[in-house]
DNA sequence: ACCTGAACACCGTTCAAGT
DNA sequence: ACCTGAACACCGTTCAAGT
């Protein structure tokens, strides 16, 4: 039965974005199925295809939701904090505890992989960028030289990311007893150590 | 048609495995069918549960022997380095090569998930551990404080990893326009100073 | 003892047919 | 214009029946 009136085009995508959250949440990227979706949100398996080119399409959009959020809650840890010798701090540790909270929507975010040959929408890889830029700009205090900052950030970054991809993985315990922040503390405490010593034999 | 006399139980499971590997490096992870590894060894799916108890515990074993040639690797390139400060460069820079060479099944060996409520089997972690054990004693140098040491190398060792993850799921390129040897080595050298700068403060 | 292959309960995706 | 639901081509896994 058509049912057109009950919803917009554009509420019908919520819908299904909000039941795949949810299906993640709950069983992890395994549970997100296309007929479990549909049934999910009251319609059949070829209404999603109408809504989304197809189950990575879906993904894709999911992700960039929790990109959106991810952006919201280091910015607003940024806010938050006074000095600015504080600010990488406080984005690794917003960064971890977000990976914590969202253990699966973050390894679909950051773990997902497409199939060969499709590549991820550019504004994907602009939003990322962004952070980085963030990151960038915590570490200035550390690292005033200009011209690899940028890559020492997003070493960092990848570092941090290694630790959060462990522990949404339930790995990290096979590594460490310590968990997730603390492990990330002393990466960043070491590599900020390290970061200064360098500037300072550039002095 | 039975054919228990053509080939041992080991050497079925070996065929098997094999057929998996060259299914991964292929395909990725989602070529790795049971009914496509039955084919390719020559038998029906059914047999292919006489021989695992299913196609999670077939990865495991899998994963077992990648670890192995990863561990050879290491040990190979720990044998052919002549100072200790250049152990742990040695050993990242070989754990990087591994990881862009064996991509799928790096792959398959640090990011398969199990299902919820499956542990991985406890030799699993042992052989981890002395990985560790080896990261660990090469960081003797930078970090004569055996208390802390264990951590700074469980730290730097989930870093790299998550280089390697990026570069193994072709995100790395999304982060920057450097290679995963360049960032992985930045992530080092910056960790190291950072090191030897806590070090000397504790002089 | 080992192996088969049909069977069961699932998938993603498409598309003619309906409203 | 939108939605359905059957259909197609796949899955993992089990197990009675054969050798």
């Amino acid at each position: 039965m058509a049912r057109r009136t009950d919803h917009t085009r554009e509420e019908l995508r919520e819908m299904a974005l909000e039941a795949a959250r949810r299906a993640v949440r709950r069983e992890g990227p395994a549970g997100l199925t296309a007929r479990g979706l549909a049934s999910a949100i009251g319609y059949s398996p070829g209404t999603l295809y109408n809504l989304f080119a197809d189950l990575d399409d879906l993904i894709v959009h999911l992700n960039a939701a929790t990109l959106e959020t991810l952006e919201g809650r280091l910015k607003t840890a940024l806010a938050q904090t006074a000095s600015p010798e504080a600010s990488a701090a406080a984005m690794v540790s917003a960064y971890v505890a977000f990976t914590l909270e969202e253990k699966a929507l973050w390894g679909l975010l950051f773990e997902h992989r497409l199939p060969p040959g499709r590549e991820l929408p550019t504004w994907y890889q602009q939003r990322i960028g962004a952070l980085l830029g963030m990151l960038e700009e915590a570490l200035r205090p550390f690292h005033p030289e200009e011209a690899s900052r940028a890559l020492a950030a997003r070493a960092l970054w990848c570092g941090v990311h290694g630790v959060c991809s462990l522990a949404a993985g339930g790995k990290l315990a096979s590594v460490t007893d310590q968990g997730a922040a603390e492990v990330s503390e002393v990466l960043l405490k070491v590599f900020l150590a390290g970061l200064e010593k360098t500037a300072e034999g550039h002095h």
